[in-house]
RNA sequence: CGAGUUAGCCAGACAAUCGCUGCUGUUUUACAGGAGAGGAAAGUCCGGGCUCCUCGAGGCAAGGUGCCAGGUAAUCCCUGGGGGGCGUGAGCCUACGGAAAGUGCAGCAGAGAGCAGACCGCCGACAUCGUCGGUAAGGGUGAAAGGGUGCGGUAAGAGCGCACCGCAUCAGUGGUAACACGUGAUGGCAAGGUAAACCCCACCUGGAGCAAGACCAAAUAGGAAUCCGUUCGGCGUGCCUCGCGUUGGAUUCGGGUAGGUCGCUUGAGCAUAACGGUGACGUUAUGCCUAGAUGAAUGAUUGUCCACGACAGAACCCGGCUUAUCGGCUAACUCAAAUU
């Protein structure tokens, strides 16, 4: 399965006007918004300078949840924004997959019931 | 073996599976093959290419550079050389033009700090608790006090005179030059510091930047031109007419937004060899093609090994500089000790 990025800037704007789900900790905020037209998922990342100011976190962080979502977790399709907060402490160490999981573990709960 | 100096190199390795972005091929939309971050990709501090704008020439202003020669597309860079400083040494550092063109600035101490200066001392005169004058050899102050040593000289002293040393100017010799030598002559001789203070002198410099710029080009609204219509016509309501409501219609053009294409990687390119040069570098020959993304590609998992992996991610492209950096390796040289 593949995955793909949010083409336009409207994309993004949808998905922050009525998200249908969303999920947060200390290091990212997850909002999803189903696109049942799709046949996969297209991901969105906003990763500012400001938050994590080195290009290799912003780089890591982008590739590592791609690379989460792609392999963990299929259906229901959606549009998925992710915004960054600061540089995740343990970015580096698989403690961070754990996080991820407990993350949108939480948020594709919501997005089945929705669909069903 | 120890301590160090300089120059250069590497930046975990290998394999499997699943993914990502270009390229090439094919049975053409899915497979196969092959490629895919750095020494700093960073900071954006300099220089250049490239693009657009401006532009007759020169000057002023503003900014920059600042020992000499060379290298280069160019530089504030690099190489070689000179002066000065540091180090036992290999070596390292050095904005290193001009202070009799002018202006400014300098705490404290000290008698005096800038066409020097008498506090103590020394000498002389008046005269005798002192006053006036001479004196920069001695003391004291200070970061700094007007060449050093010796002899002569003197009331005491003083480049006041002389010798040697130092200094300055001119000539000479060597060097492309910066500069050096101390060879000769001259001068009793320095009244300073600061120009990353203003300034003077010499040389250099148009502006903006790939979000540069070129092209293609929806929808909506608005604009211009032409033609048609302006008792008309179109649309809606309605089976139709009347009626009611609403509205000019068609074509073309230019600008240009979203979006897309190009710019975009073959280049002052890399490797090897030969030749020229002390060197930076240059010339020639042969071979090679080595990331081109654009909401933005290099990742994940597993296994094995080790020294257990730092700083850190291309965004038009090059040449430098600066800063960050776990460790490891190579070469040349120096010092110290020991041995022969």
């Amino acid at each position: 399965m593949t995955v793909i990025s949010l083409p336009s800037r409207s994309d993004f704007d949808a998905v922050f006007e009525s998200p249908d789900a969303k999920a947060s900790n200390r290091d990212f905020l997850v909002l999803a918004k189903l696109n049942r037209s799709a046949s996969t998922h297209r991901i969105g990342f906003v990763t500012s300078k400001k938050k994590l100011r080195r290009a290799v976190d912003r780089n890591r962080f982008r590739r590592v949840i791609r690379e989460h979502v792609r392999s963990r977790w299929t259906s229901p399709y959606s549009d998925i924004v992710i915004i960054a907060r600061q540089v995740p402490d343990n970015l580096k160490t698989p403690l961070f997959q754990d996080e991820l999981t407990r993350a949108f573990t939480k948020l594709f709960k919501r997005l089945e019931n929705i669909d069903a």
